[in-house]
DNA sequence: TAATAAATTTAGGATAACCTAAATAAATAA
DNA sequence: TTATTTATTTAGGTTATCCTAAATTTATTA
C-alpha cells in the first residue's frame, strides 16, 4: 500500500500542503527554497511523485503542483506528528517554543504511530501547537478556527492572538520577549498609513509595541468584539 | 570534524561494538546478518570506514573489524541514546518493555544532545535501561556491573536478575508472563546435564520455571552469597 | 597435505536523491 | 508585439549505499 514513506517525500509534501493551503499550486522555486534544494532537483521529484501510481501529487509543467487527496492525507498525517511533538517537547520536556521545529522537524519522520497516540494521550489530545498552529485530529481533519491576519485590523479593534510562526527561533525568542503569545489580549492602538506598522498595547504590559507588516501578516488573532 | 554522521554509519558502528565487546574482532557474516544486510555490501562499507580521516574502524581483510577510539565513541554516544530512549519510553509514554527496542533504534540517529539530555534529567538520569542493560555515562563511561551469565549458575545458588536481551519482543513477552525482571531474586533448584535447562523457584512465584540454556546464557544475574 | 567447503572480498550494477548548466517556456517591459 | 528577463525543465553527472555473482582466501576434513 505505503511503500512510499522517505522522509524526502514526507518532506516535500509537507511543504507543498503549506504552500498550497491559499488555494494557489505550488511553484517550483518557492517550494526549492523552501526545502534548501536547487529548483531542477524539484522539478524532477515533483514530476516523480506525480508518476507514481497512485499519484500523490497533481503536477503540470509550468504552472505548478498540488497535492492529490493520498498525498494531502500522508502530509497531514507528517503535520499531526509535527505539531504533536512540538506540544511535547514544550510541555513535557521543558523546551523553549523557538527549539522545538527543528527537532520536531526529524522527529516526525521516524516516530511511530503509537508514539504519537502515547504522546497525544499524555497531552491529553492538544488541538493547537505551543505556537497556536492547529493540530490536525487524528481522523486528519483540522480544528475549526475563526482567525485573522493582525496585520489586517484596524486601530481599536481588540483581539486576542492565537498563532505565531513556528520556523524562526529568533524571531520566536523575540516575540516571547515582548509578549506577543497565544492567548494574550491587545488592542491595536494606530495603524501607520505610509508603511503599516502597527501599534498595539498589550495585556499586562506597560509599554506600547510597534510592529511591522512582514511580521504582522504571519500573526493570526481572533477579533473580540 | 564530525561529518561521518550517517545513520548508516552510526549502525555499523553500534553493531560492531556488540560483536567486539568480548575482545574478538567482528566478523563480515556476522555484521551482515545482524544489519539486514549481504556480505559483500558489509566488506566495502567496512573498508570505507577503515579509510577514512580519522578512521572509525580498524580493518583487516579476512580477519574481522575493531573499532577506533573515535569509532568507539560515536557507538557508546548511539548505545547511550538507544537506552535512554528505551527508558523514556517505557516511564514516560507507558510502553511495554517488548515494544521499546525497535522504536529507539529509529529515534537514537535523530535525537539531539539536547534531547538526550532533557531526557536524561526528566528520568533521573538512570544508569540501567527497563532491560537492565547498561547505559553509558555522559563522559561515556559504562556503570559498574559485576554479572554472571545465568546458565553459568549451579544448583543452590541465589541469584538476583540484572539484564535480559532487550531485541526480541516474542521473547521479551513470554520473560514478562514467567516474571523474569530485573531485580527478581531466584534460587537455582536443579541443572540438567544432558541439556544444561535450569530449574528455577523466583521470588513470590510458586510456580517454578525451567529454562534451556538459549535463553539463559542471554540473561545476566548477580550471584547473592 | 591435498581437496573441499565456507567465508570473504572484488567487480560491475542499481537506485534515490542531489547538483550544474544548457535549453525552453512564460512573464514582463519596451 | 517583440525583446528581454525570469522561471522552469531537461540532460548529464555525482554520491552513498545497496545488490549479485565471480574470484579469492581461509578453514576444515579426509
Amino acid at each position: 500500500m505505503s511503500e512510499n514513506q522517505s522522509q524526502t517525500i514526507q518532506d516535500y509534501l509537507k511543504h507543498i500542503y503549506n504552500l498550497t493551503e491559499n488555494g494557489t499550486p505550488a511553484n517550483t522555486s518557492l517550494l526549492a527554497s523552501q526545502l534548501g534544494l536547487k529548483p531542477g532537483s524539484v522539478s524532477e521529484m515533483v514530476s516523480r511523485l506525480s508518476a507514481t501510481e497512485p499519484p500523490l501529487v497533481n503536477y503540470i509543467k509550468y504552472q505548478g503542483v498540488t497535492l492529490t487527496t493520498l498525498g494531502r492525507e500522508m502530509a497531514l498525517r507528517v503535520i499531526r506528528r509535527h505539531r504533536l511533538i512540538e506540544t511535547f517537547l514544550v510541555e513535557v520536556l521543558g523546551y523553549s517554543w523557538d527549539m522545538v521545529h527543528e527537532e520536531a522537524c526529524e522527529l516526525e519522520h521516524v516516530v511511530t504511530d503509537i508514539f504519537e497516540a502515547r504522546i497525544a494521550s499524555v497531552l491529553g489530545n492538544p488541538r493547537f501547537s505551543p505556537h497556536g498552529e492547529p493540530i490536525p485530529e487524528v481522523d486528519l481533519s483540522m480544528p475549526a478556527q475563526f482567525t485573522t491576519k493582525l496585520g489586517s485590523l484596524l486601530p481599536g479593534q481588540k483581539a486576542i492572538i492565537q498563532q505565531v510562526p513556528d520556523s524562526d527561533p529568533e524571531l520566536l525568542r523575540y516575540l516571547r520577549t515582548i509578549a506577543i503569545v497565544p492567548q494574550k489580549e491587545l488592542v491595536v492602538l494606530n495603524r501607520s498609513n505610509f508603511d503599516g506598522n502597527l501599534t498595539l498595547s498589550l495585556q499586562g504590559q506597560s509599554e506600547n509595541i510597534i510592529l511591522g507588516p512582514v511580521i504582522t501578516k504571519k500573526i493570526f488573532v481572533t477579533i473580540m468584539e
